[in-house]
This record gives structure tokens, sequence and C-alpha cells, in this order.
DNA sequence: TGAGCGTCAATTAGC
DNA sequence: TTGACGCTCA
């Protein structure tokens, strides 16, 4: 039970507190992960036995960490904690409980792709507007009434339509995300008997990044680990940033109302970053005004000021951007240690560019991208079906794909016999269903039934083969694969080696099936597939045996559980060895660490973003902006670089943004130059000038939200002239003598100049520095 | 069926 | 400005 010598006393405390929730409030950098680890590796030697403790996070990631860092701590043993993402946890307990909840264990679970088209389908059968946009509405009400939000519909039908996308999905044998944890809730909630067997498994609940939870997710863990129960939970107030996905901050604020006589630890020693990072992150983030209130501190020295980064427009932002992580590149920072974030996607395009000029590797740090591909979707849809035939979103999209010749009216007419006889399309496939539906002429009655009998030969397959065979014969039978593997351009090939990748991801997932089959083990916290229901938790309170569950179903196993990780899990993560600077937004840089970050777009209006600026906008909005803000800053150790620009086009408009206000909350000694002004926008000048009254909220050209009657455009169209009054973004530097601007090194003067042009290289003198030798497009004249 | 064109909208994004 | 989407025409 020997704890390591370097917890520091809160870490400590955190780990071996027992007997009442704890709340761990852990600021940026505070080693919480470690913590948790420890904790649950503590409670093992402590003699918990580990099937008896779930750990739960958010992303597929963390979650990946702990089980890993879990089994680095306590060996094999480790394999048997229950380490799980709130999801996935809620899929596994489905899975086990199908039946209860009216599904089979075969369930398909639904992405928001086939979200949106069931939704689609769902509107245009009852006769409403069915574009994506009102899908997407529609979907959003249906999941704030399973988060229990109420729900002030406009539209009065929201309940029946609701109830009627309920029904498709179960009639399909499907969930959505939703579902995963609103279903296992109700379930818990109407069957004391069933809760009451998954509690006697679980006596240690561990929560990851508290402050995300939404209600859903709160109330899983007050059933699952109410007051009484050993609850710890880990998260930081500060780092809330999802509310507008329906996390839920009171949640982590008022733990101690909800879980009574709760301990508190904080954790505000900061193993990160250097002393002016912290303390200009904690400039900004002192400002709001509900929150738990913590300090971090660090043994660190104060490292270097903030560089800030005054630019013309965006586009000399991103070349200032560049040329300052070059400058720490040739000082030996590798480019892999550096990060640019930003607020908005629509940032990242001037950036790359910037860092394409500047010949600066990088990556855009986003989602899953091979999941999302049309061709593997494709294949998917085939694999979904071999397990589950009555999943017609899946039918609906391969019902064509490859073309075989079913045009919008056969499936039109399929689909109308199929919900007139209330069937799901396969059924309405067979012979016997096909010859009665109406209006079909024989070649498209041939070319269904023809469908029906590949699905049917697919389908045998899923029973009998391994994922990797199911996987092949749902390319190479189908024609997917045929179809791009005949065609010569580029894109073709493509598809067809993202098709073979499947079919060997499919293999590898076999392969690990097979371990750990061969080895009892669970796979990957409590096994998901394995076992009839009963089998979980024994029925007499004694506590199960661990590989008490493993009796096998041999049948697909290994299909369902690919098919499981490909709807839960993103792009395989994990591995980024090139040394490459990482373009993100600050949503996705949460949880992540650089020696150098760079964020784009200080700006009112970027950051804090315009609709935290606006007319109906919440506090709450603006204090989650600067969480946001306080998430950016605490990413950095060393080098922390934030930058603004005068001028920015975006979306089509010019921008007169100010810097933005939560510059102004980090005390000013912190930066290496002081903040520009707050500059007049020249619309703003003129209009005034030409007794036009001007009145704008902030100083920028003004779009009120939608809601807000029209979106009236400031400045008119035409205004765009503006452009040419931005200073060129690649300065026509060159001849020496003249006086120029380093993004790091400030202003120098130009002594000798090789070549011309931006590609020149420059003998800069700075007065800081000495002379220097600058690539003449890091350098703009003054 | 798919290429081409006009319209419209525009944070953030995990499972 | 980009991009997504729906509609039209060959």
């Amino acid at each position: 039970m020997d704890l390591p010598a370097d917890l520091n006393p809160e870490q400590r405390a955190a780990v071996v507190h027992r007997g009442g929730p704890l709340l761990v409030l852990a600021g940026a950098g505070s080693g919480k992960t470690r913590v948790i680890v420890h904790r649950i590796a503590h409670l093992v030697e402590a003699g918990a036995p580990p099937w008896s403790i779930l750990a739960v996070t958010f992303t597929n990631k963390a979650a990946g960490e702990m089980r890993d860092r879990v089994e680095r701590l306590l060996g094999p043993a480790a394999r048997d904690v229950w380490v799980s993402t709130f999801h996935s946890a809620g899929a596994q307990i489905l899975r086990r409980e199908a039946e209860a909840v009216g599904l089979t264990r075969e369930f398909t679970i639904y992405d928001e792709d086939d979200q949106l088209s069931l939704a689609k389908r769902i509107l245009r059968e009852a006769n409403r507007e069915a574009d994506s946009a009102s899908a997407r509405d529609f979907l959003a009400a249906v999941d704030r009434a399973k988060n229990g939000v109420a729900d002030h519909d406009r539209t009065g039908d929201l309940p029946e339509l609701a109830e009627r996308y309920r029904r498709s999905l179960r009639a399909a044998n499907a969930v959505d995300f939703g579902d995963l944890l609103a279903l296992p809730v109700e379930l818990f909630q109407k069957r004391p008997d069933v809760l009451a067997r998954w509690r006697r498994r679980i006596d240690h609940v561990l929560v990851d990044e508290f402050q995300d939870t939404n209600l859903v997710q709160f109330k899983l863990l007050e059933l699952l680990a109410p007051p009484g129960t050993d609850l710890c939970v880990v998260g930081d107030d500060d780092q809330s940033i999802y509310r507008w996905r329906g996390a839920d901050i009171s949640h982590i604020l008022g733990f101690e109302r909800d879980y009574e006589g709760a301990a508190v630890v904080k954790l505000e020693r900061n193993y990160r970053s250097d002393g002016n990072i912290l303390a200009a992150a904690q400039g900004v983030i002192e400002k709001n005004e509900h929150r738990h209130g913590k300090r971090l501190w660090t043994e660190r020295g104060p490292g270097e000021k903030l560089h800030l980064l005054w630019a013309q427009d965006e586009r000399d932002e991103a070349d200032r951007i560049a040329a300052g992580l070059a400058e720490l590149h040739e000082g030996g920072l590798p480019y892999g240690e550096m990060a640019v974030f930003y607020r908005i996607n629509a940032q990242s395009r001037v950036l790359e560019e910037a860092m394409r000029i500047a010949r600066i590797p990088y990556v855009i740090v986003r989602g899953r991208s091979f999941y999302e591909r049309a061709e593997i979707k494709d294949a998917v849809a085939y694999l979904r079906l071999m397990v589950n035939p009555r999943s017609d979103v899946d039918l609906l999209r391969i019902v064509n794909s490859p073309p075989r010749g079913l045009g919008e009216t056969t499936i039109e007419r399929l689909s109308r016999h199929a919900s007139f006889a209330n069937l799901c399309l396969y059924d309405a496939l067979a012979p016997q269903e096909v010859l009665r539906i109406e209006g079909l002429n024989a070649g498209a009655r041939a070319r269904l039934g023809k469908l029906r009998v590949l699905l049917d030969e697919l389908c045998e397959l899923a029973h009998t083969a391994s994922a990797g065979t199911a996987a092949e014969a749902a390319i190479v039978r189908t024609g997917l694969l045929g179809r791009w593997e005949a065609a010569q351009e580029p894109e073709a090939v493509e598809r067809a080696e993202n098709l073979r990748e499947l079919v060997g991801a499919a293999g590898e997932m076999d392969a690990r099936f097979e371990r750990d089959r061969s080895e009892g083990a669970r796979p990957e916290g409590l096994p998901a597939f394995l076992g009839p229901s009963e089998a979980v938790p024994a029925a007499d309170g004694v506590p199960p045996e661990p590989g008490s569950d493993l009796d096998e179903t041999p049948e697909g196993g290994a299909l369902l559980r690919f098919l499981e990780e490909i709807a839960l899990l993103g792009e395989a993560d994990g591995n980024t060895p090139a040394d490459r600077v990482s373009l993100m937004t600050l949503h996705a840089a949460k949880g992540l660490e650089f020696d150098a970050v760079a964020i784009a777009g200080m700006e009112d209006g970027i950051l804090p973003h315009s609709r935290a600026l606006g007319f109906g906008a919440s506090p709450e909005e603006m204090a989650e902006e600067r969480r946001l803000c306080y998430v950016g800053f605490t990413r950095a150790r060393h080098h922390l670089m934030v930058s603004c620009a005068r001028a920015r086009a975006l979306f089509g408009d010019l921008r007169f943004n100010a810097p933005s206000r939560f510059l102004a909350d980090v005390p000013a000694e912190l930066f290496d130059r002081p903040l520009p002004e707050r500059e007049e926008s020249p619309w703003k000048r003129e209009r005034a000038a030409s007794g036009v009254h001007v009145d704008y909220s902030y100083d920028q050209s003004y779009r009120a939200p939608r809601s807000f009657g029209g979106g009236r455009r400031y400045p008119p169209r035409g205004r765009r002239t503006m452009e040419l009054e931005v200073a060129p973004t690649v300065a026509p530097v060159g001849a020496t003598g003249m006086t120029v601007r380093h993004a790091v090194f400030g202003v120098g003067r130009v002594v000798a100049a090789d070549g011309d042009g931006p590609d020149a290289k420059l003998t800069v003198r700075f007065p800081s520095v000495g002379d220097k030798r600058i690539v003449a497009r890091f350098v703009t004249p003054v």
C-alpha cells in the first residue's frame, strides 16, 4: 500500500480518502489523472475487488489512458476494473438488459447522420419541413427532452413526433447516442430489481471531468452511486466549456449540497506552466462569479512574458504566429511541442496557409474522419444489417449503393408498402411482399428480390464468420469495392484503399477477440457482449467471481464488438508520431499541453464570441467564453503567444474588432508590450461624420442574431474596399536601413539583405537581442 | 444519376 | 468567403 513519495499532500488526501463522497477540484495541470489512477490502485491494494470499481470518463482517449496507467500500476488485475466512457457504459448496460427495454442484444447504435436521416423521414411522413435544419432542430428538441430539459415547444406536436421517432428507432432495433444513457436511467428507475443487481456489483465509482456532466449522466451516477456509496468525482469548474451541449456546471458547484458530508480536496499546485502564464490565466478566470475558487501556484519561476501580437489582419496574424513558431523551432523546440488554438474553425484556413508558406509542418487536430467517409459508412451499413437487418436507416443507405437500378420511385414504393404493412424494409423485401408492392415493373421487382438474396447471404455469414470475413464480404460481394476498383481516378483508388483498411481493422478485432478469449480476460473493462444478463451480478448478494460472466456467445461476437467500437470510438487516437504543430479549436485543446501555445483571434467578437456579446446573450455564456480562454492559457508550459488583428475578414465581412476584453484582465506587466488601443472602426468614423446615427453595442460589423429580427448587416455591402486600407501581408522588405517588426524580437533595423522578395535573408539588428538572420516574410515594415 | 448552379447560413463537438 | 443543400437539366 505504498504511495509514491512525490504525491503532494492534497493528492495524497484525495487518494486515501475513504468513507464518503469526495469532490476533487483539480486545477489545470495539477496531476488529476495521477490521482484517479492512484486512487484506483490504492483501493485494490486495500482489498477492493477490481471488478467492483467503475471509473467513468467522457472520451475514449481519456478512458484508454486511464486504463493503461492503472494497468501499469496494478498489472493484470487492472483488467477487471471497469474503465469506460459514459456512453460505452450505457451501451454495455443496455446490451445486458436489452430485452427489458424492448431491444435485442444486437441493437444498432445510430450516429448523428443516422439520426438525421431517420428524423427527416419522420418529418416527411408527417408532412412537415424535412430539410436538414428542421431535422436538426427536431433532434435537438428530442435530445433536450431526453435530458429532462423542459421545452416550451412552439410546434405543439413535438411530443407526438418524438414518440414516432422513438418508435421507429425501436422498430429498427436501434438506439441513438442519447438513448445509451437515457434508457439505462429509465430502466433503473422503473426496475429497482435490475438496478439492485448492478448496484451490488459496483462499490466504488470515480468520475473524471465531472464539470462536464449533463443531467442524464448525473442521474445515472445518482442511481449507481447514491449518497452513501463511495463516489469520487474529479473536475474543474473553471474548465467547464460544454454548457452548449448540455453540461451543467451546477453539478460540480452544488456537489456538496447534493452529497451531504462530501469531502472536498483542492489540487492547486500546478506542475505544468511557468508563473507568468499561471498569473495571466488567474487574472482572466477570477473575474468569473460562480466558482469554487482556486488559485493555482507553482514552484517554477515566472518564465517568459506573454508575447502579444498585434496584427493588421488575419493573414498578417497568421504570418506572425508562423514566424514566432519558426523562431522557437530555430531555438531548438520541436514543432510537436507547439500548438495554435482558435475559437472557430473558420479561422483555421488562414493559419494553415501561413504554415504552408512558412514551410512549417502542421496537423489539424479534429475528431474522427475515417469512419465518416461515405464508402466506409456504406460498408459499415452492410455490416450493421448483417447483424441487425431491421435497421431501416442502414438499408436505405445501401439500397442503391453501389448503384443497382433502384431509383427514388422504387424505393418510395417499397417504403410505402413497408409502412403500410407495418414491416421493416428488410421484411418488405421478402419475395411474397415484393409481389404485393404496387406500381412496380418486373425489372424493379427482380432487382429488389436480388437485393434481398444478397442480404440474406450476408446475414448468414454474420452468424458464422469472423469480423474480418464479414467485412470482406460486405465490400466484395456487395460490389462496393469493385465499384471503386474499376475506376482510375485517384479518389477512387483512395476509396478502395479505405475499404480494404476497414477489412484490416476488422481482422485486428478478430485477433484481439481471440486473445481475450484465450486468456479468459475481460476485454477492456466489463465484457460487453458476453453472457446472459443474469450472469453479471450474482443474484444473492455474493460478489460475482471475476470471469464468472464469461460464458460466451460464439456467433458474431467479434463482429458485434467491432461495430460497437466503430459506433463509439472516434479516430484511432494516440499516434501522433510526426513532429508537427497542432492546429485546433480551443475546445479540442482541453486536456492537452504544449511547450508553446499561440492563440489566434483574441478579439471581442471572436473570443469572447459575438454570440456571447449580443443582445440576448446570458452572462453564463460570457462566463463560459472566459473559461475557454482560461483553458487555452493553461495549456502552455513555457511560451504563450496571444494575438489580435486590427481588421479581420470573416464570413465575407470585414470587421474591426477590439482586442479581447479578457486581455485587459491580464496584469499588463505580464505582456512583452502594451495592449493596443481599442480603435474606432473606419465605418463608424465615416458614418458618424456623415451625420448618420451610429450606435453599435461594440465596435465591429455586427450581425444581429437571427431571432432578434432580420440580421441587419453592418456595414452595408460594398464597403469591402476597406480591405485596401490593410497593409500587405507579405512585406516588401529587402532594403537595408529599413525598420521592421518581428513577432518575437520586436522592432529592428535591416543591416544587410541577401536576395529580395519574401524569401530574402535579412540581417536585422534588434536593440534587445542584437543581430539576427531572418527570412523576410517573417517581418513586417514599420 | 450526376454535374452545375443558385441560395442560404455561419460557434464550439464528444459518444 | 466557404460549404452544404436542393433543384434543374441532360
